[in-house]
DNA sequence: GAGTGGTCTAGACCACGTC
DNA sequence: ACGTGGTCTAGACCACTCA
């Protein structure tokens, strides 16, 4: 793997990750600091510090200012997306599926909620059916587990749809957003799933508190009705702390 | 967005960010040259590189030695894993679902195979319920479209249950693997997803031909036969040629 | 050959955290 | 106060691409 013509700042890399993979330095452990590490390779602290940063983007390490690089602890938690529609479950629940997702795994979840009405972006446009500046409504949540900011959930409906109904008020509807406008005529009857990844821009690491160098998972929900798309749902969760689940097969829910 | 108290590598990242968003610098097209852009931030070398990085790291550019850095072009397939075990449509179909896939997207697929028996990860091995170091069958796919590198594909069966049959042979498989190990009596019911994103390793980065920063795609499939675990696929894909989708909803099937 | 990014050095000063 | 990482400079030489 170390190979001979391997860049000094590679091989540097090579060797701690081997290290880290072997316990040498644990999770939540402390890695030797950048200038301990120039006399022990040899090197400028330039190029230390490309090897370093080589791990931080593979997720294995992250710099604390002042106190040094610590090895990633493997904290992840589950969140069922194949489940999380499921409307016989919320509605005798009575809370966010996303909350009793995180109660079941012994957590303390919370979020906050803003409500916004907005143009529509040319992606989300799309999606919903719309002109390109159409107006929607928009419900922004950042999502916290213990107290930890966790993944952000944006949903955008049709505004001609929603306004002047609960939906556009920025709290929690206890019967849930979809049951809420299943009883105003939209039941949603289909989702359609859409994950990619991507690197945070500085916003969303600023508001997830991720790491640099930890992509996030991005996952967006369209919502179909009879009548067409009604909801789109964009997901933000940082890879080094969620798993996104779906359960396929014959006994299959919605 | 660019506050005064930013670093000059971010204030340089967000003034290229916005001359991208905005077609200054469109898809495809040329970045001025590192030098040309100490001249206009009044930077150091080391300063413009780590704007660009942070542009590569996001997956806006890539450098290109030789060249200049390139502005992304979007060219994404998507990869439907809700339908892609459906039985049926394979078999009438005869070839690999994902080939059938790419190719209803007017693109040319292709795939090599090679098969090898190696003692299970610990994490291969709980999703089969094995013991570690117990031996599995893995098939190793690295698919390309349109002759280039763009997925690649893992799977690992116990090996007890496909020793000398024609899962354990480097080719394709008519039926699909899926099919001939029903045939055995290994039919699979029912699969979980777990998806998540990785910064590629080198070894993946040489595989996939990703440029530095771009994250992996990685969805673990584990399929079950009545009997338990028989099947656990991996599958890594760039995020920037790549989307996952999932249908879900009343007509769902596995 | 000229221009590009890739790697690397050897310094400097600042900001953050802990003791 | 001290050690940590964060930012930044001003050079150098190598490797690749294209004309």
């Amino acid at each position: 793997m170390t190979t001979r013509s391997d860049p000094l700042y590679e091989q540097m890399a090579a060797a701690l990750r081997e290290q880290i993979g072997a316990g040498v330095y644990g999770p939540g452990s402390k890695l030797p600091s950048e200038r301990t590490l120039m006399e022990r390779f040899g090197a400028s602290r330039n190029t230390v510090r490309l090897g370093l940063k080589r791990l931080v983007t593979e997720g294995l390490i992250f710099p604390s200012h002042g106190q040094g690089y610590l090895v990633h602890r493997q904290d992840v938690l589950v969140y069922n997306a194949s489940r999380s529609e499921n409307h016989d479950r919320r509605v005798s629940a009575g809370v966010d599926a996303w909350v009793q997702d995180i109660q079941e795994q012994g957590r303390t979840p919370s979020q906050t909620i803003a409500v916004s009405i907005e143009k529509a972006s040319p992606d989300i446009a799309v999606k919903l059916g719309l002109e390109a500046g159409d107006l929607v409504l928009v419900r922004r949540r950042l999502r916290f587990v213990d107290g930890q900011p966790w993944s952000t959930e944006d949903s955008y409906y049709p505004n001609s749809l929603v306004k002047n109904t609960l939906v556009a008020e920025p709290a929690d509807i206890p019967e849930g957003v979809i049951a809420y406008m299943a009883s105003m005529g939209y039941t949603q009857v289909r989702y359609v799933d859409d994950v990619t990844a991507v690197m945070p821009n500085p916003k969303q690491a600023d508001d997830l508190a991720v790491e640099p160098g930890v992509p996030l998972l991005v996952r967006s929900r369209t919502g179909y009705a009879e009548s067409g798309p009604v909801r789109v749902t964009v997901t933000a969760m940082p890879t080094d702390r969620n798993v996104l689940r779906y359960e396929l097969g014959t006994r299959q829910n919605g």
